[in-house]
DNA sequence: CGATTCTTTGACTAGGATCAATGGGCGTGG
DNA sequence: CCACGCCCATTGATCCTAGTCAAAGAATCG
């Protein structure tokens, strides 16, 4: 079993509706896995037997096609939930971006211990709502952006989320570091590696940003930065 | 107030999920209204005062850059829901795409009822992951389909969501009618009118399918179609 | 320090966008 | 009932953005 009363995330997890007993009760059920950077924890059409709270690390969900090509659907950070609740095959992969720590419990379990604990569904059912949001919002840039003004998106909306994770460079939200490198980034725009690259590039030459290694970004003209998100 | 008793939707709403005390209640704060295709019942960005069911009709969710580029984001069907619990303003604009007809509530009246109602909670948490589910889905064909891949993509799930609806043409769901014209077939798909008019018509010309009118489709080729949309 | 992996850069191509004109259905009014 | 006008869809010609293919250049890891 797990002690929840000390988990890192408590605060943030869903897990904050419920009171000492039931947390007590919940942490019977789950245990906590490392998982290294590259492994996947649920496979894309295969049964999902679990759900999980993300503790520590940074992980992807893929939706690949036969041939492929792969893209990401979402991104997710500490204190997220992974896994389908109420359903039987995970419509995409999760693998980790990153090492890291999540809290896992078995799916029938976790969906029956939901039934009776409505506060958890309600918190469930915020965060699947902002979910929603956040993917609906991500399908117009996927749709009608052009790379520029996906790159660009795609540099802020990072700064807001990784701020408060402890990844800041520099201690300001305009400096941090990318959890992943080039192709993810250009798996999750919707574009090549190469334009991805090129895009940087420019930005860098045009004075927007700084790239002081591979995953460091600093955004030099914030200003410019959202014009040019569109 | 309404009687939902007798709602056409009854069955397949969230409101199944109610006995008659509760319907009877959930009836005295909701009121039917129609809306005309075209008409726009809720806008990007304001404050969304209300939810609602869709009881007849076909709208469309759209998300918009400040110079006028539209994604569709989201179709919402007869007994779909609409809006945005716990939320503030709305993140897309809701319009009817055909006359239509919701049962609208008060939003702060909604989520303070769905508070006292675990059962309607999961109900509309399960229909959030399932929307969450087809968003994600989506997002791989915005970011990495090809034109034909995703007309063909389109075509096949319109042929899944409009069977049982009424909408079919000559009774197989290879033939239906689509509640919507070339343009908004662009905004779903992340196309322009041209790009996806020549993809139909090559598409009719290839065998795939035949156009008995503007909005009709009729798949003449289904495994084609199905190995068209990759 | 060498091997591997990731990123950048360059040259070229192609798919879809854009601009422009034509075609066809449908409703309205003569 | 037909003619006109409007709206939407189709088709054509051209352009341009991002993709592809290829190679060189940096980091990173043993």
């Amino acid at each position: 079993m797990t002690d929840c009363a000390s988990c890192v995330v408590r605060n943030r997890a869903i897990c904050a509706s419920l009171n000492p007993e039931e947390l007590l009760l919940l942490g019977k059920m789950g245990r906590k896995q490392r998982v290294k950077a590259g492994q996947t924890l649920l496979w894309e059409g295969d049964d999902a037997p679990v759900v999980a709270n993300v503790l520590e690390g940074v992980l992807k969900l893929v939706v690949a096609t036969a041939d492929g090509r792969e893209q990401i659907v979402g991104i997710v950070f500490p204190s997220d939930f992974i896994g389908r609740p109420f359903g039987k095959e995970s419509p995409y992969s999760v693998t980790a971006m990153t090492d890291a720590e999540v809290c896992i419990f078995n799916r029938n379990a976790f969906d029956e211990f939901a039934g009776n604990h409505p506060d958890l569904q309600q918190k469930l059912l915020r965060r699947t709502l902002d979910e929603l949001d956040r993917a609906r919002h991500w399908m117009m840039l996927l749709g009608r952006k052009s790379a520029s003004e996906k790159v660009a998106s795609f540099l802020l909306e990072m700064s807001e989320r990784l701020s408060g994770q402890g990844c800041q460079v520099g201690g300001t939200r305009n400096g941090f570091e990318l959890p992943f490198g080039r192709q993810q980034i250009a798996d999750i725009l919707g574009l090549t590696i190469e334009t991805t690259s090129r895009q940087l590039t420019r930005m860098r030459s045009d004075g927007l940003l700084d790239l002081p290694s591979r995953r460091e970004i600093v955004i030099t003209d914030r200003d410019a930065m959202e014009a040019m998100a569109g």
